[in-house]
DNA sequence: TACTTAACCCAGCAAAATAGTCAACTATTA
DNA sequence: TAATAGTTGACTATTTTGCTGGGTTAAGTA
């Protein structure tokens, strides 16, 4: 299976609204709809902005809005199976990020090298997120355990060699 | 000990040309001063930008600035001994993002809630950033081979540039 | 000393992103 | 039918981004 993959992380404020308004819902959603009117009223964000980034989070996938008295936003599916990274894509543009899109005109080394340098750091970065959902942040306890469990993989993952001095 | 510390992290554009900028760095001025429009041209970020950011980031401490004909900037410190985070922080503005800084105004509990998991996700963020330093990226197996290739291109360059006393 | 180099500093500026307002719609429920 | 609440789009203000261009200052070189 392949997939395009979005490698460049950005984590903005926009991110982060993005991020405080899916743990609210995740948080309250579990016995019926909530409504963005109540999510901005709790986390402080305008209404209006609320529905741009439910637009795009409900494109992706990720809720479903339900009209109607009683109405409004419910995971699509469980809290576990939501992690951050793709909330963040979700209302982050793609912004291709690749100035040689994949190889073409970096005929001089070095900014290929470094670019190379920073993807990686990218995916890391990615992979990272990936590995936390909502279910996870919910529940404090294990948070800490997975962070760290996840530190480590990817610390390993790079080959850290640290010289003592 | 308290520290006031910056646990949000944006991950930025800004914050990227920074990064490519320093691995840039790290890997040019091993053996002298690399200026500012050697990696302007490297990374195609524009000069004044990276005089921008390099204002930053000495502030910071992290690197120094040496003028003069054969000048150009160094690492302050080691490449293992500076990493991702604060890189990312110096440049980026501080933007407290505590809308109830500490704890006073938020009384209804849900919405301290969501912003303290959001904080706790910020910090495990940075603490993995933290985690990973220059050298880190510049050790990684595939950079060791593009750099044996470049270093000649470099050596070119250089002796083209600087005629040799 | 005069010249060059390159860091350092600053004012401003266009484009983009951010955050939000307002208004008109549609689907659902009571 | 009326109220609710999502959906959509156009439009605005503010901030950030990335850059241009003009300097000044320190350190080398002829």
């Amino acid at each position: 299976m392949v997939f395009i993959e979005e490698v460049t992380v950005r984590l903005t404020t926009k991110g982060r609204y993005a991020v405080t308004a899916m743990l609210d819902l995740a948080f309250h959603s579990q016995v019926k709809p909530v409504t963005l009117t109540e999510i901005a009223a709790r986390q402080t964000i305008s209404l209006s902005y609320l529905e741009q980034l439910f637009a795009r989070l409900r494109r992706a996938g990720m809720v479903k809005g339900v009209r109607g008295p009683g109405g409004g936003y419910k995971l699509c599916r469980k809290a576990g199976e939501i992690n951050i990274a793709e909330i963040i894509a979700a209302v982050d543009e793609p912004l291709d990020s690749t100035k040689c899109g994949g190889e073409g005109n970096c005929q001089k080394g070095d900014a290929c090298l470094t670019h190379n340098l920073w993807m990686g750091l990218s995916k890391q970065i990615r992979t990272y997120l990936v590995g936390i959902s909502l279910a996870d942040l919910l529940e404090k306890d294990q948070v800490q355990e997975v962070a760290k469990r996840q530190h480590y993989d990817a610390q390993q993952a790079i080959e850290v060699c640290y010289r003592p001095e």
